[in-house]
DNA sequence: CTCCAACTGGAACAATCGTTTCAATTTAAG
DNA sequence: CTTAAATTGAAACGATTGTTCCAGTTGGAG
């Protein structure tokens, strides 16, 4: 047999997830990865391909990660109410410390690329579903129990929920202060308020 | 003396706002500028400087365009909760006319640019600031007259609105189709209502 | 020790990037 | 008609783009 793979593929992902996130697709060149990955310029390519192949894979870690932990959210979820409110807690601490000003990589990527390649838009979109497909379940619990809003259906509320939650993301790319956020979440939050 | 100009600078800015909306800064080349403005290569260098002030140029025509639509709005408005609703359905109008998603210019810089761009980034933020100002006088009329919510003040109701702006323009850009941004414009309207 | 694959370093690729330059042409004013 | 500025066309710039190739080196398994 032959010798051991040397790097940690996942870690490495992580680190094209990384500059991705902050600089965009066409505002990473290979130049960059080759820096930021820290491992050969041969070594990217075959591994992942290519460019928009590795891009591809890091947009799906990022989504698995963050569905991942929406869903387990939801799943937990006992007092739906408090669970909205925590998400958006959580999204503004998240917003505040981002001093490198990343938003959220699949904000960004559904600006930069969903109307012009398809594939890439077709991730964003199932993403967006998946979010949008947790937030409803969520909110029904919530209305069964009479914590929440039945003026809406369920589904309605959480493409809002989700709505604003994107609004906070990108108000945080351009550097909004807690203020602002929080403004968004307490509207946002008592208009699902029952 | 010598010869007239003899293109338009104000309507091939307008076919540079096109270019640039759609397919971003970075996305843009200086070939599709040749090819999309129609003059040549020249002639936009001697016109303009470069990609990059050709780039402020335009989203500050764009920026210009837009707060000028939304003060004259709010200026007539003498009825603000259905101003309000009429902001929105031009919106959702817009969005689903759409059919290059575009969405915003204004939103796509921000996620584009705004970070790593500081200049651009402020001509964002000034915009962004416009609109929340303009919002705000708007709302206040309307809590005044008693037609909306006083539980939060103009400018947090304003903030919120402006968000469930952004949000839609985002939404836009993935191909959302007509009834998810109805759902997210219904469920914001009835948050500023009293 | 040998073998073979993982990995590196670096050169090189053609293509495109944004930009500059210049000679030729067009057009209006003097 | 002359003059001068506006505009064009095309070539060329060096830099960077994404990508490939290859000759070495490394290191674990047989």
């Amino acid at each position: 047999m032959a010798r051991k793979k040397e790097f940690d593929e996942d870690a490495l992902l992580d680190k094209a997830v990384e500059l991705f996130w902050r600089k965009g697709y066409n505002g990473t060149s290979a130049q960059d990865l080759v820096d930021g990955l820290g491992i050969n310029r041969s070594s990217i390519y075959n591994t992942y391909t290519d460019k928009r192949t590795l891009f591809k894979k890091s947009l799906e870690k990022y989504q698995k990660a963050q569905t991942g932990a929406m869903l387990k959210v939801v799943a937990q979820a006992d007092d739906p109410k408090q669970t909205v409110k925590q998400i958006f807690n959580g999204l503004i601490k998240e917003s505040i410390e981002d001093t490198l000003l990343k938003g959220c990589f699949m904000v960004n990527t559904a600006v930069e690329l969903a109307g012009h390649d398809k594939e890439i838009g077709d991730m964003v979109i199932n993403n967006n579903q998946s979010v949008e497909d947790a937030l409803t379940k969520l909110l029904e619990k919530g209305q069964q129990s009479g914590q929440l809003s039945t003026k809406s259906t369920a589904r309605t509320l959480a493409r809002f929920i989700f709505a604003n939650i994107t609004a906070i993301r990108v108000a945080a790319r351009t550097g909004a202060d807690e203020k602002k956020l929080r403004d968004i979440a307490d509207v946002a939050i008592s208009a699902v308020s029952g």
